[in-house]
DNA sequence: ATCTAATATATAGATATCTATGTATAAATG
DNA sequence: CATTTATACATAGATATCTATATATTAGAT
């Protein structure tokens, strides 16, 4: 399965595609690469789109809405709604209603949450490590605002 | 839906993780983005998984197996083999068994799949302009060669 | 030659994701 | 105050993705 090192894909296989194009393969293929790689270190049945929800929520440590949270994910809201529900099933955030708006439902981590999240940071560690020893530092000081731009671009380019 | 300009996410939003995470949920939220765009460029029904199988048959002239292509595309085999199903459910592409060996089916573009891939890419070069307009062409040829590396990497660090 | 191991693909079940749409509530407008 | 518009969320239906496992076929090993 890893045996596949043939003639092309030594920069995302779109040699003859515009580089633009073939940035954004190479940046496909890591993202599913990295997912696979950080889920396999997470609690089982624990998802990257869950834990960062807890991560999101306790680092800034804030309740926010779906759609707050649909949009610091950069995801749809139905998205965001399917995942909060699932965090709910397993008691790792509660959904409180605004007094005042009864639209709205709050997203708050729980006690279960908070620890879950914890131990799943502790997990990923040594995975952020072997990035760092593997890639040249400056790489990672490189290449952060230049993808921030791209993503800053492609963000102003959506249909609202 | 973009009115989020909120304080965090300026770089990600991941300010107390390590850099090695807040490049990958870049990345993360880069590759949504880039998908969500491109599909909205394509032909009505076509994905950019689909696109994709496509794009890359035509672009090297071949016919490959479901398990090369899984490879290619860095997907898991069943993945592969649901889109490969689409595709031949709008007869874009044939399934050829091989002769000498039953097991092995090769994914074959018809002529109907290389119309529309072509129509495809000709519908995707101006938002391939729009991005190159956009970011100083600099940063595309130095970002590649850097993704890459990041890709090589995660790419060695699966477990087989 | 048979029995086992490896390979190619398919199937099942789960989550994440999207768009389109429905429902309830709040705000704005006349 | 009644009607309309906007907002927050939920539901439905579709594709992509994974892991785990089953099936069929080929290759290897006694």
């Amino acid at each position: 399965m890893t045996e596949d090192m043939r003639a092309e894909p030594k920069s995302a296989g779109l040699d003859g595609d515009p580089i633009e194009f073939a940035v954004m393969t190479e940046i496909g293929i890591i993202n599913q690469l990295a997912e696979n790689l950080f889920q396999s270190h997470l609690p089982k049945g624990m998802t990257v789109a869950q834990f960062s929800v807890l991560n999101h929520l306790l680092r800034l440590d804030v309740e926010e809405t779906i759609s707050e949270l649909a949009s610091a994910m950069q995801v749809a809201q139905p998205t965001m709604s399917s995942t909060v529900r699932r965090l709910e099933d397993k008691g790792l955030i509660q959904l409180i209603h605004d007094p005042d708006d009864r639209r709205i439902r709050r997203v708050a981590v729980t006690a279960a949450g908070a620890q879950l999240r914890n131990n799943a940071v502790a997990a990923l560690v040594p995975v952020a490590a072997t990035l760092r020893q593997n890639i040249p530092p400056d790489i990672w000081q490189v290449i952060l605002p230049q993808l921030t731009q791209i993503r800053v671009l492609l963000d102003q380019s959506r249909q609202p």
